[in-house]
RNA sequence: GGGGUCGUAGUUCAGUUGGUUAGAACGCCAGCCUGUCACGUUGGAGGUCGCGGGUUCGAGCCCCGUCGGCCCCGCCA
């Protein structure tokens, strides 16, 4: 017997075929005489009907099937009744009137159920991570791989399209201390020595670029050993490109290429050039460098108007060179005790030390109203913009803390009062990262992106004083670098930079990075090398294949888009990794495990 | 490393102030049913209340510890 359609095709064109469909069991309606089967596969569900009349044999076979029994059907397509179609199917106007069953496969009852009525009532998470197999069988996380499939094919179309070449790197690298913490991996031949796998193979595509191979692209896997998030896993995927002779405009042409191309798939239609913000413009209106443009909320600067203010919590930051910046939340005035508690408790996660606000209602109250009288009160809403029936909630502190304190709860805001539009999508690149951040814990600056990005060609200077005069070294914290990101939704799906090219500049950077010309060759002296053998000016970008696909599939989080994901701790419940591994493979690798210290 | 939250039947959940035999729905098993598609209907089985300790005459409920899921901060060049 073999298969002849998929259970997601048949329609009315098809009816009086005679027909093999093979599936599994998605339900059993049995009415004694007869036996309704849904039938599933990954294209759709169809009916089939078995009756004692017409198929006694069958008819007996499906007496005993159960859901996830694996069958094949062999029948005649035929118009479903008057009045029996089913709309909610695509399959719904027709059903397989059965002649002969095979059960290909019996199922053990599975231990929870693929759907549930009602839906939404799923099992708990660890029980369908634990047998991700069954859970990969619902239709609804099904679209989701599909989904991805097509994202990624949709990608290799466009760069293809476009003169890219797919070139693979090494999965096997060499660990560098820089970023991330490495996976790493022993080496049998040179016992005691170690690979590591990539963080992402940003060295290896700027070589393919000296190379003179022009135009590179890898759907690559990438690896970083850190905690995770609802939207990062250890093992993940990004697209990754490079180009050579081109300036950062024609990196972000790409870009909006690519996603405005991915984004078809799902109907969206980007703008063709997508708007552009300083990361200086999109911190100071959204506390954030990765804004959801989809709603409004800007962050508003009350600093100026509480200059003179002697209240001290304000006076002593504003001193300290810190400011005071708020949001308005329209027709909120009516928010409670407990809500703007719950909202004080949201932002000291950021490090903020309070929240204030004001409510405009029938008579306007504040936290603030002994401390800055109610005129004072009046003037600062009015300069944020409040109008009556709105809340405004006030945050004062060190700018990144007011950042990260507002930026976060302007999304939190609109997240709890629904002010996002399901079907609305907004982009953004954000352009002229800053160059380097400062570690407080060391007092030392920070590659913001990685150590190959070239500065602004406007802060070179600036640049060059801060590496080389000891006393100017905070002059770093303003260089800007030619680096970019693509956000979408609020979501930072790429970033990009154009990269430096010329071994002195690279060398400024190390140096700036606090790497000494000794410790920079012995971590990256192939590369330094390579720089001095006619590097063409090149830049890239790499984009999160996950976040991109949550976007598509309309997903917070990420275990949605991938087959095989790991748990917020990071293992595989399903396989149960990580595990432990003989002793003769430990000895064979020169490798001891001692007891972590109690 | 830190914080929040959850853990009760195969699954999702309820469980009052600490009090008799821990409930419901779905699923499962057995029967009936000629048009269902969340089929209906009759009956039945099914519990280490995550684990360990403590308080108490008595703990699913209170206390301490611990394990696990999820979310967040730190971390993620």
């Amino acid at each position: 017997m073999e298969r002849t359609h998929t259970c997601g095709e048949l329609r009315e064109s098809h009816v009086g075929r005679h027909v093999v469909l093979m599936g599994w069991v998605a339900k059993k309606r049995d009415f004694g005489v007869f036996t309704f089967i849904d039938l599933r596969d990954r294209h759709g569900l169809t009916q089939v009907v078995v009756s004692e009349e017409t198929a006694a044999e069958a008819h007996a076979k499906a007496k005993n099937l159960r859901g996830e029994f694996v069958i094949a059907v062999k029948g005649e397509v035929v118009s479903r009744a008057e009045g029996t179609h089913n709309a909610k199917l695509a399959t719904g106007d027709i059903e397989v009137y059965v002649r002969e069953i095979l059960i290909l496969n019996d199922a053990k009852v599975p231990p929870f159920q693929l759907e549930v009525a009602g839906s939404e009532n799923l099992a708990s998470e660890d029980t369908r991570l634990k047998y991700r197999y069954l859970d990969l069988r619902r239709p609804a996380l099904q679209q989701n791989i599909i989904m991805r499939a097509k994202a990624v094919k949709a990608i290799r179309e466009y760069f293809d399209d476009r003169g890219f070449l797919e070139i693979e790197t090494p999965i096997l690298l060499k660990s560098t201390p820089e970023g991330a913490r490495d996976f790493i991996v022993p080496s049998r031949i040179h016992t005691g020595k170690f690979f590591a796998l990539p963080q992402s193979p940003q060295i290896l595509k700027q070589i393919t670029m000296i190379s003179g191979l022009d135009r590179y692209y890898q759907i690559a896997r990438c690896f970083r050993d850190e905690d995770l998030r609802a939207d990062r896993q250890p093992e993940f995927t990004q697209l990754d490109m490079e180009m050579s002779f081109v300036n950062r405009e024609q990196v972000y042409r790409e870009m909006e290429g690519m996603f405005n191309h991915v984004l078809k798939l799902i109907d969206v239609n980007l703008p063709a050039e997508w708007p552009r913000m300083t990361y200086s413009e999109a911190m100071r209106r959204y506390g954030s460098d990765k804004p959801d443009l989809r709603f409004g909320m800007e962050l508003q600067d009350l600093s100026d108007s509480l200059k003179e203010s002697d209240f001290a919590p304000f006076a002593d930051t504003l001193r300290a060179g810190g400011e005071i910046k708020a949001i308005v939340v329209k027709g909120k005035a009516h928010y409670s005790r407990k809500q703007t508690d719950e909202l004080q408790e949201f932002v000291r996660r950021y490090g903020a030390g309070a929240l204030a606000w004001i409510k405009l209602g029938d008579e306007t109250t504040s936290s603030l109203l002994k401390a800055l009288g109610e005129p004072k009160i009046a003037e600062l809403a009015s300069i944020a913009g409040a109008e009556k029936g709105d809340a405004v909630l006030i945050v004062a502190g060190k700018k990144p803390v007011v950042a990260a304190a507002l930026g976060a709860l302007r999304n939190e805001v609109a997240r709890r009062e629904d002010l996002i539009e399901r079907d609305r999508y907004e982009c953004l690149i954000v352009t002229e990262f800053p160059m380097f951040e400062h570690d407080d814990e060391t007092d030392t600056y920070v590659a913001a992106h990685h150590p190959f990005t070239s500065p602004m060609d406007e802060d070179l200077e600036l640049f060059r004083t801060g590496v080389n005069d000891p006393s100017q070294h905070h002059l770093l914290g303003q260089v800007r670098a030619k680096a970019y990101d693509a956000v979408i939704n609020g979501y930072e799906c790429a970033g990009g930079s154009i990269r430096i090219h010329q071994k002195e500049v690279q060398a400024l950077n190390f140096k700036a990075l606090g790497m000494t010309p000794e410790s920079a060759r012995a971590r990256f002296g192939f590369f330094l090398d390579a720089l001095e053998y006619g590097t063409p000016p090149h830049g890239g970008f790499a984009a999160g294949i996950e976040r991109t696909c949550m976007i598509l599939c309309g997903t917070e989080n990420i275990r949605d888009v991938m087959a095989f994901p790991k748990t917020a701790s990071a293992q595989d419940l399903m396989m149960d990794s990580p595990g432990d591994v003989d002793n003769a493979q430990l000895d064979e690798l020169g490798i001891a495990v001692i007891e972590p210290h109690p």
